[in-house]
DNA sequence: GCGACAG
DNA sequence: ATCTTGTCGC
């Protein structure tokens, strides 16, 4: 896959926000007329601490059997902290790395985080989606902004993320009776679509298939040795 | 000043 | 994110 250098990852904090703000208006939240989905990928990353070592997977699955058709890794030292807000700056070059090796036309990307549902609206999905330049949808386990009201219990059941006065999510119900998810776009997709892929790659775990399949790789690549 | 705070 | 086996509950 090809990764638009839209800027540098050597920054401060401070660039960082100003990246995010300029690149927030490029968001487009209309999914393309003539959008298909054959290939959905997942990204995700761990962190060795002690190594010093942030190892990224890129995972391609096939739709809708849902089966692994290609696995992409990379690794290297953590180069920025962990700052709320700020996870693409933490993750995103050795995620970008990672995604430099894909070989699979993917039509879409799930990303380990918040896409709409961002301080600036440029969460980890919505900035790759910028970068990658197809579909892009944030799935957080955790919430980052927002208000909502408890789902039902119900699989399938939910409810409007909501901050400042706009919709930027949803938190979902993947499974009865777990912890709901949250679900937002990264660039274009709209809510209701974003919702459709990722209850369409829910199998019995309460996260999506990409992305736990590159959360399991990324596990796997940080073990080996 | 206080509370919230993706991974 | 990460430290970690068994165990309580649907």
């Amino acid at each position: 896959m090809r990764v638009t250098s839209l800027h540098s990852w050597a920054v401060n904090p401070i660039q960082a926000v100003a990246i995010q703000k300029d690149l927030s208006e490029r968001i487009d939240l209309r999914l393309p007329r003539d959008f298909s989905l054959r290939y959905v990928a997942g990204a995700d990353v761990s962190v060795d601490r002690e190594r010093e070592r942030i190892y990224a997977a890129v995972v391609v699955l096939s739709v809708p059997d849902l089966m692994v058709v290609e696995i992409r890794q990379s690794a290297m030292p953590p180069e920025f902290p962990y700052v709320p807000g700020l996870l693409t700056f933490r993750e995103g070059k050795v995620l970008a790395a990672a995604f430099e090796q894909v070989q699979t036309p993917c039509d879409l990307v799930v990303f380990d985080g918040q896409g709409l549902a961002h301080p600036r609206g440029l969460g980890i999905a919505s900035h790759f989606g910028l970068l990658l330049g197809i579909p892009t949808v944030g799935v957080g386990k955790s919430k980052l902004v927002g208000d909502y009201g408890e789902p039902g219990p119900d699989k399938g059941s939910s409810s409007p993320l909501l901050y400042k006065g706009e919709r930027v999510g949803t938190v979902l119900r993947t499974r009865r009776g777990v912890r709901p998810v949250f679900v937002s776009p990264g660039n274009r997709i709209d809510h209701a679509s974003a919702v459709d892929v990722v209850l369409g790659t829910c199998t019995r775990y309460r996260l999506p298939e990409p992305t736990r399949q590159a959360h399991l790789e990324a596990g796997r690549l940080r073990s080996e040795k």
